[in-house]
DNA sequence: TCAATAGTGTCTGTTAGACATTATGGA
DNA sequence: TCCATAATGTCTAACAGACACTATTGA
């Protein structure tokens, strides 16, 4: 890398969409764009992102953006994929992006630069970043059966409740209690600790943990949920 | 595939996975390495990689990877990711990597340097490319209820036996024909043709094709199917 | 007491898997 | 004819969704 000429281009740079769950649906972390150097001055607010400086690896960095970007301790990040399209505020060629769950209640900001938006309540941004965002939502949603995501956006005990309102976020529609429960018991998800917590009126909920034990994937027939 | 010279680090490379069905498991195309400028002279075989010329997009340089390993018409990629561990046989920090999906009967090779290799009988590889060979396979598998993979994996028509083999191969393990034609039938997924095949002994099969009708995600139940 | 939420038991329609049966060709 | 494969019908156990009910707290 340093071979090359000093580039007005960067090669590449890692992105981050940080997301948490918030007022029902998922916000997602922006950085607010310093100075008024982009051609489009409307576009203030932009997906944090870093830069390679000494032969870091793809996770070290993504963990780097994400550290300036919430102050918070370490989140769950998992890689999305690599984008071209559009111009990237700090002027790479490439976005390698990376996703990182943060729990509900952690999400904070590293200063003033930053700032949690719901989904529903987007600035405007980039086609680039417009698109990535999407893809990132996409990711999580759809590895939703296959991998714990759900549980990476709450804390490490949580109420069934709670739990069931995530997968109701990420999935976009009502579950049905009594199911949802019924398939946690059967997958031997989730284990119950001895603690309640009493929230306002109604009767306490007890909270749970995300189970130890080895699951196995089940041998259930093959489902065609194809989407479009 | 012009390669820049080795002195030169190349920031990233677009590598592709082209995945066929071959003897009822999965097989892979790999080049073969032409000089021994490797350290590791045991590595005979990579996967087929380009790098940018001239501000090719991702998309196009994953289609010209291809058409310079397999001589045939274009097949279906999709982007997996990018990879920093380990040296790249062309030198680059990043491959960004994709996977083709090539149909049964159409794994042709463009020269003598390219060859299929069933996923059970590989050569050695470096670190980083047995990496990417396994996480392309793992993406194509988990992506299998949601994305119509395994069609890519056939021809346009093709026997219900045919698609119930694929996904097979691709679960690995078996699948019960009456459920399975069950599920296809409730998705609306194939439409049949009115072609039949006889091979060898045994009642001729119909030739089905992927069916064009919109299809929409099922309200179905979650199910807690986690790997590990 | 009422209101609100947690958690569970029961019923029913649907579905996955097992099994059996028919259909249709080749050896 | 026998054998191999395709395709389909029937039965049953499991499960998803609906509903009702109990449990337990705060107002």
């Amino acid at each position: 890398m340093s071979r090359e000429p000093r580039a007005r281009r960067q090669p590449y740079s890692v992105d981050v969409v940080a997301l948490t769950p918030r007022d029902n649906e998922l916000a997602v972390l922006l950085e607010r764009r310093g100075d008024g150097a982009g051609r489009d001055k409307s576009v203030r607010w932009v997906i944090p992102w870093t830069v390679s400086k000494s032969g870091e690896g793809l996770t070290e960095l993504s963990q780097r953006a994400l550290r300036n970007s919430t102050g918070a301790a370490t989140t769950w990040t998992t890689q999305v994929g690599a984008f071209s399209d559009g111009p990237h505020p700090g002027g790479s060629e490439l976005s390698i992006l990376y996703v990182a769950l943060v729990p509900m209640g952690q999400a904070t900001v590293s200063s003033e630069n930053f700032e949690w938006f719901r989904l529903s309540d987007l600035p405007a941004l980039t086609e680039r970043q417009s698109q990535m965002l999407q893809v990132s939502v996409a990711a999580v949603r759809d590895r939703l059966d296959l991998y714990p995501v759900a549980f990476k956006l709450l804390p490490a005990t949580f109420t069934l409740s709670e739990l069931q309102h995530i997968y109701e976020l990420l999935l976009g529609r009502r579950l049905h209690k009594a199911s949802f429960r019924r398939a946690l018991a059967a997958a031997a998800l989730v284990e119950p600790t001895d603690e309640w917590r009493s929230e306002g009126r109604g009767r306490p909920a007890q909270l749970y943990s995300l189970g130890t034990r080895k699951r196995r994937r089940g041998k259930r027939g093959v489902r065609f949920d194809l989407l479009g």
